[in-house]
RNA sequence: GGGCGAUUAGCUCAGGGGUUAGAGCGUCUGUUUUACACACAGAAGGUCAGAGGUUCAAAUCCUCUAUCGCCCA
């Protein structure tokens, strides 16, 4: 054994003293890595890999602390753990980085041309990729560090080139010219996932086209007058009888000249503005398809800068909402302005740059997901797969049911290139993962690759494979795979988790996680909603910096239920320091015991307080895993505050300190070595690094133990060691009852902290109560104290206040300043209290059918219950009777 | 338009058929009591949004209403 050093630990809990250390000695240990054992199913997390896009947010702590309660919590149960972590190349969001930095010195990234741009985007990655570890680190995560990937890596880009050539060969990635979302400012197509729908107050305009053959019109309405330029017809419902007359006939398109026919379609509302719905094929998904159905032509009037093109006659050149006001105003003069209303629409918004996108046709790689999603449906459905909390699995499934086809081409530099070659002398395509040097049709060596890249969110849905080595069929592979849990927020329920399934199930035919754990979004104090344009934004690292890593992890998680979002602030930051800082005493304080008595021995008696914490101990033992076991994380902590803070502190320690001071009872000391070390490691998932430097201060003091491992976060967690001492825990009950009771009077009597009290405590239980005299004594400063068997009915001092109690009746004699009023006016308080409890009790047990129906458990409790209560009733109105004798 | 969720103490939230509904923070009263003032002791504070229903028993399950929030079209 160690000797004691006899160094006092600092008065107050200081993070900044311990964390990095702490995270050095984990790191040295090389505790992170799991060891591959094939007798034992391990336990793995493959981490949301945060965007290279800047620092974390709380958003990534969050993540990151549940990850590493569940990874720390199997660790400590022997699992073979891998939480293998990562960072998204986040194509889009990038880029829009790096240009923004450009454009601080007025250069576009054009002017730098592709190969120069992606250098400069890999420095900027390079760097941002070592402030998300080092964020990581600050927050005490045990992730295997040692298999960190990026999404652009060469195994993960493998598997997406491999992933889109196998889609490509069995026909789930097309080619083909649709209407999609195209984002002006960022200059290319986006999934429907990424335009984000706002409501914005706008105008409905109603237009005039004149008919072709004889005089009137038909009117259209239209929230968007200028794509009127590439209409190729009108269309009205055919069962809108008002329109009738005017079917097959032609118009004349206002402005432009051109003729164009009016049509039927069911899809028309007639219900919409006029009934008569303008058709632009090319800037519409609707009238896209219908365009389809009725053959009508694609009449393209932008460029990809939204600005109008050549087929925009007279207003070519011009920005798309420039274009609009002055289509306006030569419809107004030429009278073909109807009427303007206001109208509260919802437009498409780029979420990433918040430019209005716009609905443009083009030629685009697409994911047919209809066959792709029947598996994932039928993975959640039969049970494979579980989502926690269970409401999201109605989201998850509606959704997949109307799954849409998803455009997986970019437009940008930044990302995963396309695997397909385009030959110039025979037209054909080669898709293959791997660069070829010729034409697969022709053998043309005349070939060039797309010059687009891939949603990234193709390369994340590959993430929980491509990571352990896929398509290599890798020792990784095999024994991590299908991984145990996703966690993540439930916003990317869609883009993500639900993609990852389908393609996780295409390519390895297994599930690729057996639970989806999907946690709330963090908000701000208001219940904001945190981002960088509101300036809401705290950055762990300040919150650990001012509080410590495992007050921010407490202050995320305490008290949260799955799936609830969850609001930060300072003053949940500063009750969970308290809480650290609260431990931290307890240890100095037995720690400091410890040091003043060299050998540790484990035998000796036990006295019910011994017996009675051991047992909480072993209760929250039991919750403790369950909750865990359950995902209940937050409840879990709160028991583990509840515990230490409110028996071990505030009962147990104190009652320790008693017994220290006159040595001739059984010593505590083993007891409180005890249950700190369980309860450190009891803590550990939740508060790695307070719990792991407290240990590592108290294991000196401790038995040897030859076993005993060289950090906690590798010691065993706790297992229920015993059953429960009901004995001891009602003894301890009836004992703090007493004291509290004794309290109270005090209190409410005005009498002075210091002061002592005379007390007599009247019980039938005294065997019971007589071996806490001496705790009652100094918890409650009560002397002299007497205790005996009689009821207290001797009491005829009118001074006296009595205190009546469940199992005992406390008298204080001397309470010399107790308002006779004032008393029978708490004792006909309580005496009220206690009748409308056993009224209620009563009528249960006169109720016939609680008697027959409800569980005998039940009813048993029910009927004790009425009998204590007729006990307490007795004797208050036995002391209410005297008092108003004595008045 | 469709769907989901929330409504519990002044605030932030747990709890999800079975004692008299909990926690943290805040408030009030007192205290340097030798681990801790980042603390201790005590107190006040709730018709569990409203209305129906199911049940021996409802904060908890069902229906409707109101308010707020989110997702999908």
């Amino acid at each position: 054994m160690k000797a004691p050093t006899g160094k006092e630990l600092p008065k107050a809990y200081d993070p900044q003293q311990v964390e990095s250390r702490i995270y050095h000695l984990w790191q040295e240990g090389g505790y992170f890595t799991p060891k591959i054992d094939s007798q034992k199913k391990p336990f793995v997390i493959i981490m949301p890999p945060p965007n290279v896009t800047g620092e974390l947010h709380l958003g990534h702590a969050l993540t990151a602390t549940l990850e590493d309660i569940m990874i720390r919590w199997h660790r400590m149960r022997g699992d073979p753990c891998l939480w293998l972590p990562g960072t998204d190349h986040a194509g889009i969001a990038t880029q829009l980085v790096v240009e923004q930095q450009l454009a601080e010195n007025g250069i576009t990234r054009h002017d730098l041309g592709r190969e120069r741009f992606i250098e400069r985007v890999w420095q900027w990655v390079t760097q941002c990729k070592s402030a998300i570890m080092e964020q990581h680190k600050k927050l005490g995560v045990s992730c295997d560090w040692t298999r960190e990937c990026f999404t652009l890596d060469e195994g993960p880009s493998k598997a997406v080139c491999t992933t889109f050539a196998n889609l490509y060969n069995k026909g789930l990635i097309y080619h083909g010219e649709r209407v999609i979302n195209w984002c002006p400012r960022c200059r290319t197509a986006l999934s429907d996932l990424e335009v984000e729908r706002r409501e914005l107050s706008g105008h409905l305009y109603y237009l005039k086209y004149p008919l072709a053959a004889e005089g009137g019109f038909i009117t259209v309405a239209t929230t968007r007058p200028e794509t009127m330029l590439g209409d190729a017809a009108v269309a009205v419902n055919p069962d809108d009888a008002r329109f009738e007359s005017q079917l097959g006939k032609q118009v004349i398109l206002p402005i432009i000249g051109r003729l164009i026919p009016i049509i039927v379609d069911d899809a028309v509302d007639p219900a919409f503005g006029s009934g008569a719905v303008k058709i632009t094929p090319s800037h519409d998904p609707v009238d896209f398809e219908l365009a389809q159905r009725h053959k009508l032509p694609l009449i393209n009037i932008l460029t990809p800068e939204a600005t109008m093109n050549e087929n925009a006659g007279s207003f070519e050149g011009l920005d798309r909402f420039a274009c609009r006001d002055g289509v306006l105003s030569q419809l107004e003069e030429a009278g073909l302005l109807d009427k303007i209303e206001p109208y509260l629409h919802s437009v498409g918004h780029c979420s990433r740059c918040g430019t209005i996108i716009e609905p443009w046709v083009s030629k685009q790689w697409f994911i047919d997901m209809a066959p792709l999603a029947q598996p994932a449906i039928q993975a959640v459905l039969a049970g494979e797969i579980i989502i926690i909390p269970e409401q999201f699995t109605k989201v998850y499934l509606h959704w997949m049911e109307n799954i849409r086809d998803w455009c997986i081409s970019r437009q940008l530099w930044w990302g995963h290139r396309i695997p397909v070659w385009y030959c110039q002398d025979c037209g054909k395509l080669t898709v293959v993962p791997d660069s070829p040097q010729i034409c697969v049709c022709c053998g043309s060596a005349n070939i060039y690759q797309d010059p687009d890249v891939l949603d990234t969110w193709f390369s994340s849905a590959l993430w929980t494979h491509s990571t352990l080595g896929w398509p290599r069929d890798s020792a990784d592979l095999h024994y991590f795979y299908p991984t145990t849990v996703m966690e993540t927020g439930y916003d990317i329920l869609f883009f993500w988790v639900a993609r990852m399934i389908m393609m996780g199930l295409e390519n390895t035919g297994k599930i690729p996680f057996r639970i989806v754990y999907l946690h709330g979004l963090i908000r701000d104090e208001e219940g904001e909603k945190m981002s960088k344009l509101r300036g809401n934004v705290t950055n762990p690292k300040t919150a650990i910096d001012r509080y410590g890593a495992d007050a921010l992890r407490l202050a995320l998680t305490l008290g949260t239920a799955p799936g609830n979002d969850i609001r930060a602030s300072d003053q949940k930051l500063a009750g969970s320091r308290n809480f650290a800082n609260k431990l931290w005493n307890a240890a100095r304080f037995v720690i400091r015991n410890l040091g003043a008595e060299p050998i540790l021995s484990q035998t000796g008696g036990m006295e019910t307080e011994d017996r009675w914490i051991i047992s909480r101990l072993n209760r929250l033992i039991a919750d403790t895993n369950r909750l865990v076991e359950g995902f209940q994380f937050g409840e879990a902590e709160e028991q583990l505050h509840h515990f230490i803070w409110g028996e071990f502190c505030d009962w147990y320690i104190e009652l320790a300190k008693i017994r220290l001071r006159q040595p001739s009872s059984p010593s505590p000391l083993p007891v409180l070595a005890q249950v700190l070390e369980t309860s450190l490691r009891l803590l550990h998932p939740f508060m790695p690094f307070i719990t792991e430097e407290i240990w590592q201060n108290l294991i000196p003091y401790l038995p040897q133990d030859e076993t005993r491992p060289s950090s906690l976060m590798i010691a065993p967690y706790p297992e229920v060691a015993a059953s429960r001492d009901l004995e001891a825990e009602d003894e301890m009950e009836t004992i703090i009852e007493i004291i509290r009771s004794i309290r109270n009077a005090r209190s409410q009597l005005k009498i002075e902290p210091a002061k002592w009290i005379e007390a007599q405590i009247y019980t039938p239980h005294k065997p019971k109560v007589e071996p806490h005299l001496m705790a009652i004594e100094t918890l409650a400063r009560a002397q002299p104290l007497t205790i005996s068997e009689h009821t207290g009915g001797e009491i005829t001092s009118h001074k006296a206040m009595v205190l009546v109690l469940p199992d005992a009746v406390v008298v204080l004699p001397t309470a010399t300043e107790v308002d006779l009023n004032a008393e029978r006016k708490r004792l006909t308080k309580e005496i009220e209290a206690c009748q409308a409890a056993m009224a209620s009790a009563k009528s249960r047990l006169d109720d016939e059918a609680f008697l027959s129906k409800a569980p005998p458990s039940i009813v048993k409790r029910e009927q004790e219950k009425l009998l204590d209560l007729q006990d307490k009733f007795d004797r208050l109105r036995e002391r209410l009777g005297r008092l108003s004798c004595l008045a």
